[in-house]
DNA sequence: GTCTATAATCCGATAGAC
DNA sequence: GTCTATCGGATTATAGAC
């Protein structure tokens, strides 16, 4: 992870733009199909300036990913907010369910950067977003634990396994309903789960 | 569709190594990081020989596509010799595992697939992937209609859609072993699934 | 039908003026 | 820090000899 603020340096405007404009084109465009140009374009900074805030385009891509650590972080610390984990539980469920147009237009953003970085020869990047994903087995198995659901880390990958799964069903067959037909089944599901513990 | 043979002309071979190194180097590589060059080298053809064969890449891509639609109808011939839809649907889920490796390295050689080519603008490829996907998704639904299980199609979906969110995971974070314990996961819940409607 | 040489294009990256 | 002009490499595609 690079340094982005030196010693009472203010953070740049233009780094923080090309870094969210980085995340969502190449979500909308796949990691190879993105131009530094495209990015730039977005962003409304000059192409060749792109090079003074990041070297490579690589720098680039590492940049999209940790902006999605960033806004799961963001989603899951508002999560945490909810007394209940059952009902955090049910609110991400809801929130996958939400974002039903975009998942069926571009994909799950997470699922679908892994997908491409995994393919390449290279170590590195993909490693950082496996750890996002990581990170979000994480934090559903931890609400699973604290219900008392036993082997919480396996109803976890079956969960965001179930999620990752209707976001390829639905992006492939151009289906938004599926998203929502899918996130109201996990939610029965989950409350089939916790009544099967007490 | 092209016509691949014409009357009295038998099929050439190279045409059949293209196809065939297409569809594997593409799901090694992806799309966009595969080249001509790759595709004509693992065949073993000459690389200006290719375009003699197929005029543009994305020939080269539909041909891949259709190979996946072609191992899916050899893969569901076979299947539809099982006696049982609930053994056909076992023995393509235990299918699903044994292909685990391949999975945790490079993902579902379809869903993969699917996930590049939906990213495009321009429609075409990613409708045929498509077609591939929802094949499957009727073969699967025919079995459980056959086994009298309410909402086949739903039913098919969630499985389905397991299998892909699990050769997510598995890809994502390198894990074979999430295949082999989902699909074991997969035929419990298809057992007690069957159960629940008799 | 087969293959080589090469044209045409696109894109990542750099040099250097301001 | 900002921006323009441009280089160099890679890759798709074609022209044309055999």
């Amino acid at each position: 992870m690079t340094n982005l603020v030196e010693k009472n340096v203010p953070r740049p405007t233009k780094r923080a733009r090309l870094t969210e404009a980085a995340a969502r084109i190449v979500h909308q465009q796949g990691v190879e199909r993105t131009t530094i140009s495209d990015i730039a374009q977005a962003a409304d900074v000059p192409v060749g300036n792109v090079y003074y805030y990041f070297k490579t385009k690589d720098d680039l891509v590492a940049a999209a990913v940790s902006e999605q650590a960033r806004q799961l972080e963001l989603l899951t610390g508002h999560l945490n907010e909810l007394p209940d984990p059952r009902e955090r539980l049910k609110a991400l469920i809801n929130q996958w369910g939400a974002q039903g147009e975009t998942a069926a237009r571009y994909g799950c953003p997470t699922g679908t950067l892994a997908a491409e970085l995994d393919k390449r020869a290279e170590a590195g990047l993909d490693a950082e977003v496996g750890n996002v994903i990581r990170a979000l087995l994480d934090w559903v198995a931890a609400q699973f634990q604290e219900l008392g659901v036993p082997k919480p880390q396996d109803k976890a990958i079956a969960l965001v396994g179930a999620y990752q799964g209707m976001s390829v069903l639905a992006n492939a067959l151009r289906e938004p309903d599926i998203m929502k037909r899918e996130s109201a089944r996990l939610i029965q599901q989950l409350d089939a789960i916790i009544a099967d513990t007490r």
